[in-house]
DNA sequence: AGCACGCCGACT
DNA sequence: GTCGGCGTGCTC
């Protein structure tokens, strides 16, 4: 009798032994899924060792069948399942659960090949120093000539490729560009797919039937038996940072996918997250040289805000929509999906209040205290602005209704549409896209939805309602969503065109750079962190608490913050999260930011022991390089 | 995660 | 008296 290890989609840091029959030995290997009696009742798990023999005292059950013709995991990937269960604080079963997001059982038809290959091939080039590529390239040709150059050397090779995006809606425009230049089959991926789609195109992946694929995040796992290049379109997009366990960020994966197989990784971006800008800085990642012939950008207009009239239509954006109209223009006007700014600022001089530990704007409450969501500062508002002892304190903001009603009254002949929904619909957002390039829509008033290129590029005109209500949300990475955010808008609408952004911060630091030097914004923004040890500095972990009893929840808070202390673990906490309570449970965060990434690890493996617990009803989840801290 | 076991409060 | 909420512990 041979027994085996197997990993279990379970939040338990450690795996199962089981006995194997006799009849299914020959046909089991390392990677394969099995089915398994698991208490009273069977789950799919992954053989990740073979043992010669049983585990002593205890009794051990027998593995019901064998799922699949042949291992749904390579070698490759079982690391890398290894590495993230590691990094991410996760289960090696959650990990692997997460690479194969199919149902069926993988039936092989006919032979298999030398699929297995996988894992002799190395290309000894690239792990010579560094596997990592940043292409900072400006405008969609560029970006889609340097990446046609690539991916034909690459499959020139007879190895494969792989395009992630970040989302859906990015896929299609990609899909044609690539095809008007290869004839080979494309393997699409993505959580929308059917389950009969997916097993279709996981399949033909995996045979090496298709030799390109493009999807979103979980693509980093394609079953490609030879993959020779992973490329990341916006690097620095959110979406790539997936919300639930594991909480892996698809840049990561591929990253140490790439180390692991012996290939090459290329992010595009216009605009990069700083991690990355910091990791080229050190040396960690090389840059592919971009042309450096001069493109024309569009004008950039920063409109002071305090010395207007009109918060939502100042005067110059008033004319400049005019303007666009006039000419049969599309006119977009941006704002936050959370307008309704909750934090506290002065109409005189335009600063915001800010906590003196973190540097984020105060969250204003209507009960008249302002808190800090990191460090758990808090004091009564203010009736007196501070810095200039003016009474206008403000503590509201505008929402897209509004801004679209105000803009049919001002504009009562236009076409005005409105598009602030989530991408959950996004059979919605592909009629406002077709609308838009249909050239029906005068003026579209939305929110980060409709900032895609597909649209962008048929505007002449971007109004930014209200740059402050991005800078200002309780997210210490909000400059530099602003950044990239206004970046990406220049890189695409029309080069004759203009950005209007509107602000009572006409001199921070983001704005100023879109306008007259893109360049001077990493290091000074580099700068900003360092002094409050914020990333790419140090890493930050963050334990999220959630639970429905307020009291329970954040006494938890309490009792890890004490342990945190004992171990000697530097961190910030316990604090309430700016969105204080969701679907009815409260939520309270610590933020672990030690310098010595082992102190943060040894802490989560001894006293957490498994990324996502319940003690005492209160739920503890684990993110390791949080994305977002709401 | 999911489920069993076991312990205290208010009800057909 | 028992029904059931919740804290605790275990899973090959």
């Amino acid at each position: 009798m041979k027994y085996i290890e197997v990993a279990l989609n379970l939040p338990l840091q450690r795996s199962f032994q089981y006995g194997v029959p006799a009849e299914l030995a020959p046909h089991l290997e390392i990677g394969s899924r099995v089915l398994v009696p698991f208490r009273n009742r069977n789950l799919t798990g992954f053989v990740i060792r073979e043992k010669k023999e049983g585990g002593g005292e205890k009794q051990v059950r027998d593995v019901i069948k064998l799922i699949d013709d042949f291992p749904a995991v390579s070698h490759p990937l079982l690391r890398l399942g290894q590495w993230m269960s590691e990094y991410y604080h996760c289960s090696l079963g959650q990990s692997l659960h997460s690479m194969l997001p199919i149902q069926y059982s993988l039936k092989d038809g006919e032979e298999r090949k030398e699929s297995r290959k996988v894992s002799c091939l190395r290309d000894p080039a690239v792990r010579k120093k560094g596997n990592v590529f940043l292409l900072k390239a400006r405008g969609t040709k560029e970006k889609t000539s340097i990446f046609l150059s690539l991916i034909r050397e690459v499959l020139a090779r007879e190895r494969q490729v792989v395009l992630v995006v970040p989302e859906i809606s990015y896929i299609s425009s990609w899909q044609r560009l690539i095809e008007s230049h290869y004839r080979n089959s494309i393997a699409i991926f993505h959580s929308k797919l059917t389950k009969r789609q997916r097993y279709i195109h996981w399949m033909r992946m995996r045979k090496g039937e298709a030799h390109l694929a493009i999807g979103t995040r979980c693509l980093v796992f394609a079953p490609f038996p030879d993959l020779g290049l992973i490329v990341l379109d916006e690097e620095e997009n959110l979406a790539y940072k997936q919300r639930e366990t594991p909480r892996y960020h698809a840049r990561e994966v591929a990253e140490k996918r790439g180390e692991i197989e012996g290939f090459p990784v290329v992010l595009m971006s216009q605009t990069p997250s700083l991690e990355s800008w910091a990791r080229l800085n050190k040396g960690e990642y090389l840059s592919i040289p971009s042309s450096t012939t001069r493109r024309i950008f569009p004008r950039v207009e920063i409109i002071d805000l305090r010395r207007e009239e009109d918060r939502i239509f100042s005067a110059p954006l008033k004319r400049a929509v005019k303007q666009a109209l006039e000419r049969h223009e599309l006119a977009i006007l941006f704002l936050d999906k959370r307008g309704f700014s909750r934090y506290l600022f002065c109409e005189e001089c335009g600063e915001v209040l800010r906590c003196p530990n973190c540097n984020i704007g105060l969250t204003f409450h209507l009960r008249g205290t302002i808190s800090c969501h990191y460090c758990s500062y808090q004091e009564q508002s203010p009736v007196i602005c501070p810095y200039c002892k003016g009474d206008k304190l403000r503590g509201m903001g505008i929402g897209t209704e509004q801004v679209e009603r105000e803009a049919k009254m001002r504009f009562p002949k236009a076409l005005v549409r409105r598009a602030d929904l989530d991408i959950g619909s996004s059979s919605l957002y592909g009629l406002v896209r077709d609308d838009v390039i249909k050239g029906k829509i005068d003026i579209l008033v939305g929110t980060k939805l409709i900032i895609k290129e597909e649209i962008l590029r048929e505007a002449e005109m971007v109004g930014i309602i209200s740059a402050d209500s991005l800078l200002n949300l309780p997210d210490f990475r909000a400059s530099e969503r602003l950044f990239q955010l206004l970046v990406k808008i220049k890189g695409s609408i029309k080069k004759e065109g203009k950005i209007l952004i509107q602000t009572y911060n006409p001199t921070h630091y983001s704005l100023r750079c879109v306008k007259d030097r893109e360049e001077d914004f990493y290091p000074e923004e580099m700068r900003a962190r360092e002094e409050l040890h914020y990333p790419p500095h140090v890493h930050w972990t963050r334990i999220l608490l959630e639970g429905k009893v307020k009291a329970k929840v954040a006494e938890a808070g309490q009792r890890i913050a004490t342990e945190l202390d004992k171990k000697g673990v530097k961190f910030l906490g316990s604090s309430p999260c700016p969105f204080t309570k969701i679907k009815g449970r409260y939520r309270y965060q610590l933020i672990l930011r030690d310098d010595d990434p082992a102190h943060i690890s040894n802490f989560l493996k001894g006293e957490l022991g498994s990324s996502s617990r319940s003690f005492n009803r209160v739920k503890v989840s684990v993110d390791v390089d949080p994305q977002e801290l709401m």
